[in-house]
DNA sequence: TATTGAATAATAGTAATACTATCTTAAATA
DNA sequence: TATTTAAGATAGTATTACTATTATTCAATA
């Protein structure tokens, strides 16, 4: 039996939902491919269209702008992960073993999941990653955010600090601790490959260690006194 | 007296020393302005040499392409920073006061300094604060760091670092803990501001809280067991 | 079978962006 | 005074980020 993982994206993102037809799914699929190889910078409704081998008016009928495609791709991965770390920890009862797996999974590589056709989330953690915060780091924030674009960034913040409150309810700062363990994970993560005068990490054993570091911080952080 | 306060920039960040003429203070001046109110996507030399009265070839002479131009403020912006810890936890012996001293400039709000009047601290802050990633989140990382572009904020990290380790020196993660002192100041700021769902600060005492946080984040974090 | 409609493809066009080049003038310096 | 240097003025180009229009395909419905 293979399961096919839907998620149901917010419909202010798109102008038409890109997963219900082919050429939709190939806007993706190679939007990510794009995006990770050359950067969100150097991406242009026009390279993509060539390379899918479609017009730059057949993306521009899916998304409205490329700042809208980040954020839904984006926004995509963290349903996706939240989904990840929901079902890991499923009927684990310690939340401490808990929050030490999500902690995992936010920083470890991510492998391509083979449920998903038209996404390698391996390049889209990647995206996350390098270009990931240029979703919400713009003047339209504000739009934005009433439109519930990064809903499920703050869902996923929300999980993650009910874990911190599980493993201490009297902690005062769960939602800033869950949002510090998301962007460390990524931002130390760059830093190691790109800046490691930044990071005590070899890029060797490199993962290992900021999954090490993020522990140390979060639990020495919240330990009840 | 008055002392100006001259900071010397990498010369690979410009064509010409903007701080060396009327234009180029200008340049900085007005750019610091705009990027501030208009956010840097929306940031172009046009725009730019037109509020100074200025063409755009003039603006052009003095930065390659405004990528350097961001590059260059935030990097002043973080040898001001260095300064100003390095001054104002000089004559203090113990390291956890001056630890607590350098978060706390970290996360205050910036008042403008006189003492440069071409550049506004606080407009500075601001920028860093919601562009500055932008600065080293590219393709050309790599090549930017060659040229030591980043070299003030990896002094200001190695600073920061430097006092973590007087107050632990077996602490495993001096320059991690650093950079995530740094950026969080700057983050959970931003996210109490405009995603205020990712914190658990209220806009009005906010940066107290922050401060709080970080400080709780830190000395649990580097303390010896 | 004919008709409709939805998705897509093909083409063209525009304003703005991110530059480069050249020429002139003005000021500072040797 | 001659010469270098900075700045101003103007023009031009390729690319980007769109919008608009028309034509084609194909499947569902009357």
């Amino acid at each position: 039996m293979e399961l096919q993982l839907q998620i149901k994206m917010n419909e202010a993102l798109y102008l038409r939902n890109p997963e219900a037809s082919v050429l939709g799914k190939n806007i993706l699929k190679h939007s990510i491919q794009l995006i990770y190889k050359n950067g969100f910078e150097a991406f242009t409704f026009k390279k993509l269209a060539e390379d899918i081998g479609t017009t730059e008016a057949g993306v521009y009928r899916y998304f409205e702008n490329k700042h809208n495609l980040l954020v839904y791709i984006t926004a995509w991965y963290w349903c996706w992960l939240e989904y990840q770390i929901i079902y890991h920890t499923n009927n684990i009862t310690d939340p401490v073993v808990k929050l030490k797996r999500a902690i995992m999974l936010l920083a470890t590589t991510v492998v391509d999941d083979k449920q998903t056709t038209h996404v390698n989330e391996y390049s889209l953690h990647q995206i996350v990653i390098s270009e990931g915060s240029k979703a919400y780091l713009t003047k339209q924030v504000g739009e934005d955010n009433k439109q519930h674009f990064f809903k499920p960034y703050k869902d996923l913040c929300a999980v993650i600090g009910n874990i911190i409150l599980e493993c201490n309810p009297k902690y005062k700062y769960p939602r800033s601790m869950a949002s510090t363990i998301i962007e460390m994970a990524h931002i130390q993560n760059f830093f190691m490959h790109n800046l490691p005068a930044l990071t005590d990490f070899a890029k060797a054993k490199g993962e290992a260690e900021i999954i090490a570091f993020l522990n140390d911080l979060v639990f020495l952080g919240i330990k009840k006194s």
